[in-house]
RNA sequence: GUGGGCGUAGUUCAGUUGGUUAGAAUAUCGGAUUGUGAUUCCGAGGGUCGUGGGUUCGAAUCCCAUCGCCCACCCCA
């Protein structure tokens, strides 16, 4: 095993099985944005490092832990494979002057990198679906961004979704309330567990996270951010809400909802399900307003979220609604030399019609690439020998009826001229309805 | 980074207190009237038992190390 070649962990091969279903998706997802008026930008997947280390903050863990960082050996640029899609759309949008003259919606899918410890749900090289808008100083966008994605759950028929919302103030109301979070563990440290004492400085809001019944308690009576908010604050977030519940969607506001990154603003949501193990997100986003200019641009107001397209599938195949393999509509069987020939030509022409076809390749028996073609899934074969070379026809068969007599070789099969080939395959489809391509 | 579980044909898995040449199902290929696919019957190929070392007359099995996969903690999409 030592000297065998395999994948870096945690980073996957999707194979045709599987790679069918993501193209689906993608197609899905590309209707979904297109109908939302969001138009796709591609970034690259290696940026400057320092770029990742301002906008996601010094101190987070995918900063500190969790990034592919890297030293480009030619010029000695620090260089860091993208943790998530945010920042390097925010630096676009900046550089391209992108959003100077009116709002932008925008959208790009790909891959991100996380050196974090494989598990289900979690991936060192996952792929994200970002959603990006600039330029709104909503709650209409965020409503609107809520609504959006509670219609992707329907459109693909997913119901075991749920969302969470929560509005993280303004920088210094949570700086303000992040203080008095800290006084107030401060006051009752002999009360804090370990975890509790390591989160204190780094990260006291995960400390309302704790499932320590002897804390209950001590987080049940903390200072709340809500209590820390403006009335601007106040009256965005009661904005939004009120949007989402005229559009009939259901929440929850969860007060212990806090974003990893740093840039986030008032309004976040977060879509959860317990389908999926221990990692139960699978959108989250909200509001950056000053992350535009803290990366030196002008000052854009931008609200985003993130869709993690493994944990989608993965709701996908639990409730059964991914599609199945495609077939190709018909296989193309031929013995002989002059047979082979012509048999290319008519998967050719058949092409020229629109269709999938497979001509087989390789040679061997009849009776295999009968079987062959009964494998590929194909509704229709059509059959080229020396026969059909002498007599300028081809065999057409409809593969799909296994109510054939044994030894009666003409079940459900036609010899048809080769001119009329093409119509006589596409009068076959519309009668039985076959394919999904008509 | 920490913990737990697991590594045996392409795939899913058996494999007794350590004992002949490591099995099954399925998949693949071939055959059962040489031009006909499901099903059925017969046959074939396919394994460095993750890897390396150790114990033993003998190791898939016991011990050590190592690599890998999975799940969970942490964190997140």
């Amino acid at each position: 095993m030592s000297n065998r070649l395999q994948a870096v962990r945690g980073m996957n091969d999707i194979l045709p099985d599987e790679a069918e279903s993501w193209e689906w998706l993608e197609e899905a997802l590309r209707a979904w944005l297109k109908s939302y008026g969001y138009r796709p930008i591609r970034m690259p997947i290696v940026e400057p490092t320092p770029l990742f280390k301002r906008a996601i903050g010094e101190v987070t863990d995918i900063v500190e832990k969790e990034m592919y960082s890297f030293v480009d050996s030619l010029n000695g640029e620090p260089l860091t494979l993208r943790p998530e899609g945010t920042a390097g759309c925010v630096r676009a949008v900046i550089q391209h002057n992108v959003a100077a003259e009116r709002p932008q919606r925008l959208y790009y899918m790909g891959q991100m990198f996380r050196h974090e410890r494989p598990q289900k749900g979690r991936y060192r090289q996952f792929h994200q679906v970002g959603v990006e808008a600039f330029g709104f100083t909503g709650p209409d966008v965020d409503a609107e961004q809520i609504l959006m994605s509670a219609r992707l759950w329907q459109d693909l028929g997913l119901d075991n979704v749920r969302l969470e919302i929560n509005s993280l103030g303004q920088p210094e109301e949570r700086a303000a309330h992040r203080a008095a979070l800290i006084t107030y563990f401060e006051a009752h440290q002999d009360q804090l567990d370990e975890d509790a004492q390591r989160r204190l400085h780094s990260n006291p809001l995960r400390i309302l996270d704790t499932k320590n019944p002897a804390m209950q308690q001590l987080v049940n009576e903390v200072p709340r951010l809500m209590d820390y908010l403006g009335a601007e604050s106040l009256a965005h977030f009661e904005r939004v809400q009120s949007l989402v519940r005229h559009a009939g969607i259901a929440f929850t506001v969860n007060p212990r909802l806090v974003r990893g990154l740093d840039y986030y603003n008032l309004t976040v949501f977060e879509w959860v399900t317990d389908a999926l193990g221990a990692q139960g997100t699978v959108c989250a986003g909200g509001r950056y307003d000053g992350l535009v200019e803290q990366l030196g641009g002008k000052s854009t107001p931008a609200c985003g979220f993130a869709l993690g397209i493994e944990r989608l599938l993965a709701l996908l195949e639990d409730a059964g609604h991914l599609p199945q393999a495609e077939s190709p509509d018909v296989y193309i069987i031929h013995q002989g030399d002059a047979a082979a020939g012509l048999a290319l030509r008519v998967a050719e022409s058949l092409r020229d019609t629109g269709l999938n076809v497979l001509y087989h390749c390789g040679g061997g028996s009849f009776k295999s690439q009968m079987k062959r073609a009964d494998n590929s899934g194909a509704p229709m074969a059509v059959i080229i020998g020396d026969d059909e070379v002498a007599s300028g026809e081809v065999t057409v068969k409809a593969m799909q009826q296994k109510d054939w007599v044994e030894g009666d070789a003409a079940n459900n099969q036609v010899r048809v001229a080769l001119d009329d080939l093409a119509e006589h395959i596409m009068s076959q489809w519309s009668e039985n309805d076959l394919g999904q391509g008509f």
